[in-house]
Parts: structure tokens; C-alpha cells; sequence
DNA sequence: CGCGGCTTTGATGTTCATCAAGTAAAGTGG
DNA sequence: CCACTTTACTTGATGAACATCAAAGCCGCG
């Protein structure tokens, strides 16, 4: 029920286009937290709100880099195209986080493609605006490393993580991700199918199936579906723990 | 020969540690050349030269980050170790690279180790003085983030490289990057030994030993403990590509 | 209602780590 | 400086972990 009263609320946003103003949204982030009334009413005229539908593509690979994202709501998936077809994500982004890595800073084209993977609304700030304020606003230059420092470094660990452990523990890993870090609940809606969980973890869909199985006959979770409810989440812990 | 005379001036700069100004050494680095040459004098007076012996270890984890370390000279290792003793070596940092990734904005400790694997001197920055500079210094502030934007970036791609090849595509890659990216030569000393590199590129010494044996035999390489000539790059490079 | 993509399970084969065992090289202390 | 110890290197054999292949049920969508 809430779920749809979500969507209708999503769908007026995209029809307007310019929900929020600045102050109420991008305030809320700390990285934003220095900005003048002045400055944050420059970004608020400049900035474009736009509504993605889950499995919209929001940017591609090879794009000029024109924009800061900002993911406001919904999930999002950074990765790469292989040569063969293959995709590989990166990480996922949720509300209030950043967009594309550092990209913005080293390079003049995105390196990786994002794609909605909830309905999301994403902001985009001018690069430009963003380049002039860190120029002239020494403490949001600040903020605004600070955290997409957090975000970046959060990247490369994660694939530490990742690639260190086996099967089992980056199952754990992924159950735990989106239960703790992204939907702060035991039981929550996977947003990505098995495939996109492979292609996440390094791993083939079919193993990811299998380990999930395993997981729900060992009564770690329970499984229907995309729907999860995690059971015994200090074993799940141990299991990401140990590898 | 060579070799040799380097040594020796690199222990004389040992012992004087303050060897060279910042207008002749970090003013070459594009991320500082948009300071004054005021701001040069500051960085200047309060900089520490500090020299390394190959295996001296610089940094470790959880250690206070009071520094930005920017290597002036040598090679050094930026690795984790994990609870069974055994690292894990997320990059390595040539001459005019800083080191130790973005954790100097986003954490107050640092997260991982480095160690010199070539004699090396490294330049200690009080990181307030960077800070202050950001702040201060708008143009700075986006040079700066440039630089550290494609360390960061460039990190994340390589473990992406490295993790989607298996492992004869790894030893090549380890191969092109010391001989393109570190020596620019077909032939060099390879820095670290076997176990370092199966550290670096997630596989066991064993294998790495291995695939290394294979190449020899089918003449890409020739080697002689750690010392390297490359035989056949185009064939080399293939193998990097297709995995 | 039929087609393509997602999901699931089982069987098979490959890739790779681990174990074992021996040689070479490099420190270390008397 | 030499005996001794430790660490690095190397090769082969074995088994575990994992991808791939195959086949079938399921679900959503035009």
C-alpha cells in the first residue's frame, strides 16, 4: 500500500520536475552543509531534477561529463560494459550519495554507465558550478572531498572485501549490504535480480542461486522470489567474517 | 654502474634531509604548480625528507594520518594485512605520486600500510598546510583533486582488470605494468619477489611461479631471478586482452 | 498464449589453491 | 668468514572451489 502511494508521489515529481528546492534537499547532506543561502539559490536555478523509472539507464560510458549526480531517492547501479556483453557493477548508490566515482575530477567522459535500479530521482548540478564554489568556497571544497573521498575509498574497500572472500562469504556480504547499509531492515525486496548479483560479487548466476538455496535449507534466511527476510543474522555475520 | 652512484647519492641525501627546495621538486607536480611562490616558502620550511631503505615500512594502519606523503623517489607498496598475517597489496606508488589514497580526507587513521620496495624518499607534508591551501587556494584545490582523482580512479580499475582475468592475463598485466608504466624498458628488475606479486594480483605464489615458467618457455619472457626482459610484448599484450 | 528472459537443480570439467619436498639464495651469529 | 638458519624459489601431485553446460519450470509481457 505505502509502496504505491510512493509511486504516485514519484510520478507527480516527474511531471513537475522541480520538487525541491535546494535548501530542503541538498542541505540535508553535510558536503552541502557550508554552502551559503546565496550559493545553494545559484545550484537551486541551475540544477535539473530528473525521474528515472527502475532499469532506466541515467548515463552511459563515453559521455561527456557535464554533471554533478546526486541520487535524491530510489537505488542506483555504477558498472561497466565488457567487451563480451558482460556487465560488471562497481556499486550501488543510494539516496544522498554521489554518482560516478572521481570520474568528474580526472577525467572529461564517464568511464562507467549508471542505471536506475528503483525508481530514483537523480539531481544534476553543473560541473561547472560545483568547480567555481570549491574555488570559492573553501570549506565546501572540504565537505565536498570528504565525502566522495568516504564514497570512493568505501569502493575499494568493498572489492577488497569482495574479492578476498568465497562464494559463501560474499553471499553474506550482499545480504548484509542491503539489509544494513541500504533498507536498515531483516526483511527487504532484492532490487537486483540473481544475474546483477553475480555480476556484483564476481561470481555466475548459477552460484548465486545455489549458495542462496543453501543459505535458506541452513535456515539463515527465508526466500520467496526477490523477497528476503534474513533469520539468523549473527550467523550470517560469521559467515562473512570467515570468508 | 649506474646503480651504483645513485646508491650513493641517495645516502648523502639521507644524511642532509633536506636535499632539495619545493620550487625545484613538487612545483614539477602539476598539482602543485598553482602556488605561489609565498605558499611554496610555507610548504617548503615545514616539509619533512625522510629516506627509506628498501623493506622500510613508512606508514601502518591505524596510525594518525598527520601527513599527505607525496614519493619523490623510488617504489613503494600500499597494502592491507589481513588477519592471518597474510597482505594484500592494493597498489604501487611511482615517483611523483602521493600515497596512501583519499583516506586523508575521509578518515583521521590511516587504513592501510606502506612500505618501500625500492630505496625511496618520500616528502611529508603537514596536512593541515594541504588543507589550508584547499581553502585558501581555489585553483590549487582543483589541481590537487585532479591529481588525487586519478590516483584514486586508477586504483579502482586495476583491481577490476585484475579480478575479471584469470591467471595468465594477471602475470601479463603485472609484466606490461612494470615494464610501460614503472621502468618505461623491456627490460628491468622486477622489485618485489614472487610472493609480493601473488600479494598484488590475488593468486598463490605457486602460480605465479608458474605462469612465469610457462612464458619463458614459450619465449615471451626471459628471467633470471628478478631480472626481466621482454620478449615478445605484442603477444604479451594479447594475452592482457584476452584475458 | 506463446516467446524470451529469469530462476532453479544436477552433472561435468576447468582453473586454481594447497600440500609436499627439494634447491638456491640470503641473512645471522659465533 | 664460515656454519647455520631462515627465507625465497621451483616443480609435481592432489583435491577443492568454482564456472560452464544442459534441461526444465516459471513469470511477465506484448
Amino acid at each position: 500500500m505505502i509502496y504505491i502511494i510512493i509511486q504516485t508521489k514519484v510520478k507527480k515529481m516527474e511531471l513537475s520536475r522541480k520538487v525541491s528546492n535546494c535548501k530542503s534537499c541538498i542541505y540535508r547532506s553535510w558536503a552541502f552543509k557550508n554552502l551559503s543561502a546565496e550559493e545553494l539559490k545559484i545550484i537551486n536555478a541551475k540544477k535539473v531534477e530528473k525521474f528515472y523509472r527502475k532499469g532506466e539507464n541515467i548515463s552511459t560510458e563515453g559521455d561527456e561529463i557535464l554533471s554533478f549526480m546526486y541520487l535524491q531517492n530510489g537505488l542506483v547501479k555504477l558498472y561497466k560494459t565488457e567487451i563480451n556483453t558482460k556487465e560488471h557493477i562497481l556499486s550501488i548508490a543510494k539516496p544522498q550519495d554521489f554518482i560516478g566515482l572521481l570520474s568528474i575530477f580526472s577525467n572529461t567522459k564517464h568511464i562507467y554507465s549508471t542505471t536506475a535500479i528503483e525508481d530514483s530521482i537523480v539531481c544534476f548540478v553543473d560541473l561547472e558550478i560545483i568547480k567555481k564554489f570549491i574555488k570559492t568556497n573553501g570549506t565546501f571544497a572540504i565537505d565536498f572531498f570528504e565525502k566522495i573521498s568516504t564514497v570512493s575509498d568505501s569502493v575499494i574497500k568493498t572489492r577488497i572485501d569482495i574479492n578476498t572472500r568465497q562464494l559463501r562469504g560474499r553471499i553474506a556480504y550482499i545480504l548484509l549490504f542491503f539489509s544494513k547499509h541500504i533498507y536498515s531492515s531483516i526483511r527487504f525486496n532484492l532490487p537486483i535480480s540473481r544475474k546483477e548479483v553475480a555480476e556484483l560479487i564476481d561470481m555466475s548466476t548459477e552460484n548465486v542461486i545455489r549458495v542462496l538455496s543453501e543459505f535458506r535449507k541452513d535456515n539463515l534466511i527465508q526466500i520467496e522470489g526477490k523477497n528476503i527476510v534474513i533469520l539468523d543474522i549473527k550467523r550470517l555475520e560469521k559467515i562473512y567474517a570467515l570468508g
